[in-house]
DNA sequence: TTAATACCTGAACATCTGCTCAATCGTTCC
DNA sequence: GGAACGATTGAGCAGATGTTCAGGTATTAA
């Protein structure tokens, strides 16, 4: 018998099921927290998350090179984590999302836990 | 002159600055947010929200092997995630980290804008 | 027009990641 | 003891990731 007194195999994956959700909400939720895995990334929202900034100023801030800045905007862009306006020479990028800024401070508060 | 009329690159990033959390504060978060960022992790706490469950139930749930299991059990482990208790030939795991439902409970707010 | 500025892009690169596979360890049962 | 079982480990591999580099576009200034 492969039944254990303490521990029933089936009927504990059958309760866990239920706490899973669908494929769609899971890559959803994963490229989520991807996007906020990486340190250029993450710096680039905090500090758009005071006022607008052109690439130049985000690339001296951060010490990274302008390329290094645009390709990760053209990502933070497609996710909708960030909008973008054009004024003469210059691009202007702030966030376009309100809980992103939610989720870093829940964040924050669990590794100072 | 570098002065532009309608934006101080200076200014900006002087007060962009005050945005930025230190070194150790983003590698944290960014730490914790790669953890999440993997749908096999994920699904793992998911599961672990409800109750403990041991490898093989884990691996049967998500239709994954023992050993890809076992190597993101580590992990997990590692940091703090999870902990494990040992009764006779099975571990059983558990989650041992009360922020990190909170953590996707805000993501999943976030992603059904 | 030419030069300078601000930004974007694609290819190449080294590195990292998650999985598989085979071997191994620890425990239980015969 | 040996076999079966649950779990762990390390090496190796394919794919993903972040940056650099060289070149490109668009806009402004001289």
């Amino acid at each position: 018998m492969n039944k254990n007194a303490t521990h029933n195999h089936q009927e504990t994956i059958r309760s866990a099921r239920k706490a899973l959700l669908n494929d769609e909400t899971i890559l959803g939720l994963t490229e989520t927290f991807k996007v906020l895995s990486d340190p250029t990334r993450l710096r680039i929202v905090l500090a758009l998350s005071r006022e607008e900034m052109c690439v130049l100023d985000i690339a001296g801030l951060l010490g990274v090179t302008e390329s290094a800045i645009s390709h990760q905007l053209r990502m933070l862009k497609t996710l909708r984590l960030v909008k973008h306006r054009k004024e003469g020479k210059m691009v202007f990028y702030s966030l376009d999302d309100e809980h992103i800024e939610d989720l870093i401070r829940v964040a924050t508060r669990h590794i100072s836990e």
